[in-house]
DNA sequence: ACGAATCAACTACCTAGGTAGTATTACCAC
DNA sequence: GTGGTAATACTACCTAGGTAGTTGATTCGT
């Protein structure tokens, strides 16, 4: 429905995957999924849970004495904006750009190689 | 040679972007490219490209009365960077959910099509 | 020579992400 | 019931992007 502008931080976004992941989520629950990828206070991931839901990205119900947070936004409209936008301010909308430019920059293996091949043609006989 | 965290804002993207395609611009160049997108004004760009060049994005020369500016990174660096932390970030690394997901929320031309299965079929070709 | 235009320098603000300390509240165990 | 624990609430701070006004110097046209 809307996609405000969804000028998401890498904290936001990860929280955002951790709560699309495991819905109702208390805040030590996120707390103990980064943990390990980056060393965060309890608080510091409560504050931005707080500062996530004054602007409508994410809402709680309490539990007791915890609060479980649940994401508001989709991942696929977030992940859409996001792809948007870097596609357009970086590669000025041109996807095959943006693809070929992932594609020299990375390591990609056969697999992968395969599966974007299968995604062309099917793209492809769609707009047939 | 090194990538410090690419963390740049629209307007430093756009501002680089105008760099790369004409060096040795002045403010009052930068400012009317930029003009037609976004209205600016003068001191925000000459604002914005003193912070830059705290932070060695750019430098400058004297030429005259005025400053003529150029980019200090590669228009490669910084798309790579950018791009590789948009799939790392978005798509958990995974190019192929990366353009998968582009190509699913974007109308993508015939053209376009062509020009992607070319170069699946030259990175597969090259890493034969 | 003087006023207008130009341009960089400096300063100030606002917003937002990110981080965390301190305070308060509620619960639990003993 | 007293102390410890765990959770949220509040507050503060830092950094950075973005925006622009004011100031001061320089140049240029008439």
């Amino acid at each position: 429905m809307n996609s405000p502008s969804h000028r998401l931080g890498d904290l936001q976004l990860r929280i955002l995957q951790v709560l699309w992941a495991a819905p109702d989520s208390s805040v030590a629950d996120v707390h103990a999924v980064l943990k390990p990828e980056r060393e965060l206070a309890h608080t510091t991931v409560a504050t931005m849970l707080r500062k996530m839901e004054a602007r409508s990205l994410v809402a709680h119900r309490e539990e007791g004495r915890s609060f479980l947070y649940r994401a508001l936004v989709a991942a696929e409209d977030v992940n859409r904006s996001v792809g948007r936008h870097l596609v357009e301010r970086l590669f000025e909308g041109s996807l095959a750009d943006a693809v070929s430019h992932l594609l020299t920059t990375r390591d990609v293996s056969r697999e992968e190689l395969d599966q974007l091949a299968k995604l062309i043609a099917d793209a492809k006989r769609r707009t047939q």
